[in-house]
DNA sequence: GTTTAGATCAACT
DNA sequence: GTTGATCTAAACG
């Protein structure tokens, strides 16, 4: 599909609310989330609006994004930074919607997971995209997982349900001040706000 | 044309 | 000292 062409230009009557996602993404936090033997709380989140959101990958259809426009319940990696990031379909397919996990707090497996990251204080396990992922073990292999089907990878009930709150997603350039990032308060495996430098003022 | 690997540097700790 | 929905260039089909 162009990048100009198609869906995209739909009306949100007919796509949804694209707010969906944003309450998707509200509906992760606090749930526990399992993988390659690790389980974690989540406690940051950010929302992806695909085909309505230029900061998604999905913005752009092609076959990496191709995932995004499946069902929900799919795992999404990219690499960045010589990292991985871990996002999760929410779907509806027509519009490529993802919330990408962004901060954990460990529950289990901590031995694992101090394997996985080496010598870092427990809460910065899995704080930030590419932290989180790498606690988890989470890598490209893992693209299309089913979070809903297990066994290695599976998304669990919430665990602690505090008030969310929200603000603009982290270093992202376009679309910069959506605020569609959402996290629990006090919790230290929440990483710090940063605006992209090349972000529109 | 797309994906991937490998960097960059401003803002964070 | 770390980090990263960025950025570029090389490697794919």
């Amino acid at each position: 599909m162009q990048p100009n062409g198609g869906l995209r230009y739909l009306s949100l009557a007919t796509l949804g609310d694209v707010n969906d996602v944003v309450a998707r993404a509200q509906d992760l936090l606090g749930r526990t989330f399992r993988a390659h033997g690790v389980t974690a709380v989540i406690t940051e989140v950010e929302a992806y609006g695909g085909i309505t959101d230029p900061a998604s990958h999905a913005f752009v259809r092609t076959p990496r994004s191709e995932i995004m426009y499946g069902p929900s319940g799919r795992l999404y990696v990219y690499r960045i930074h010589g990292h991985h990031a871990a996002n999760i379909v929410t779907g509806p397919q027509e519009v490529a919607a993802a919330v990408l996990l962004r901060g954990a707090r460990i529950i289990d497996g901590l031995d694992l997971a101090y394997q996985r990251r080496g010598v870092v204080p427990e809460h910065q396990l899995a704080r930030g995209p590419g932290n989180l992922a790498k606690a988890l073990g989470i890598t490209m292999a893992d693209r299309g997982s089913d979070v809903t089907a297990g066994p290695a990878i599976i998304l669990g009930e919430r665990a602690i349900g505090p008030e969310p709150l929200a603000g603009p997603r982290v270093g992202v350039r376009r679309a910069a001040d959506r605020p569609w990032r959402l996290w629990l308060p006090d919790e230290p495996s929440v990483s710090a706000y940063r605006r992209h430098p090349r972000a529109e003022p």
